[in-house]
DNA sequence: TCAATATAGTAAGTATACATACAAAATAGG
DNA sequence: CCTATTTTGTATGTATACTTACTATATTGA
């Protein structure tokens, strides 16, 4: 009987369901805008515009990713012509990623487009359980 | 002011960073326990245990995954000695994967410790709100 | 100051994920 | 019964994700 616990009964399976319909939420409306990004893309172009200059391992921290990984997002960014990475003189070890003009103006029209998928990715719940479910969420990020 | 959103407040980003740490947790959990084994192909195992001699197409319905995935996924539980792909006499482009007593007991060991690790995945939250978390995000689930 | 330690970015390897395209086989429909 | 369509599994290509290891550089501490 504990055995026989149905696979949607497990969080862990849930979650990955909903990143899955997430992520392919964002394509959809992202795609229909024109544009070709993903969200960790998104992720790192909105956070860049906000520190400008910001080296990749501290990018890396702030958006929950380790640097190998953003090594590579900032690689394709970069070959779109949305970012450009600048030897830091104070630290030759590391580079300082920066929006160029095209990639600061694709975010701000990228990013009403994200606004308003949202509500899409959360399915079929109204307003306030959606406001639920995002603060329980929140909660349960440890790293808060 | 509407432009200044942080990424915290973005469903898509909070479900992803959720996904991370489900997959951290249940990494950990597993392989502090001896097992080498990932969340998908868990659910796989799982779902075979359920239904022996399914077609690949078939499985990578019912959890969700593309046909492609899950080839990737099966050819590795092969190699592990967990599953046997064996020609389906009825539809010769399908293959009927089943357990083998290996991956059974494999399975039966893992079980009890996936189980146990959910509740990790979802922080610090109280068992009340793990209950309502899971099922509103059931909901969200467009397929549900 | 100088050796020990830590950090930045990259490389290589593994495992998802999905789109597209393909060959082989099954099915539907006239 | 035969053609058009669909389906199964695989192959290829792209993009995450993370681990370990490595080089170059920075920082720390005796």
């Amino acid at each position: 009987m504990v055995h026989s616990r149905d696979l949607l009964d497990l969080p862990g399976h849930v979650i990955r369901r909903l990143q899955q319909q997430s992520a392919a939420v964002f394509q959809d409306r992202t795609k229909a805008a024109g544009f070709d990004v993903t969200s960790v893309q998104f992720a790192a172009l909105s956070t860049l515009a906000t520190a400008p200059g910001l080296d990749q391992a501290s990018l890396a921290k702030r958006i929950a990713y380790d640097r190998a990984t953003i090594g590579g997002v900032i690689k394709r960014l970069e070959q779109k012509g949305w970012v450009v990475r600048m030897p830091d003189d104070a630290d030759r070890r590391a580079f300082k990623v920066t929006l160029t003009a095209e990639g600061t103006a694709t975010l701000t029209e990228m990013t009403p487009i994200v606004h308003a998928l949202q509500n899409e990715i959360m399915g079929g719940l109204s307003q306030e359980d959606q406001g639920i479910l995002l603060g329980l969420m929140k909660r349960a990020l440890k790293t808060d």
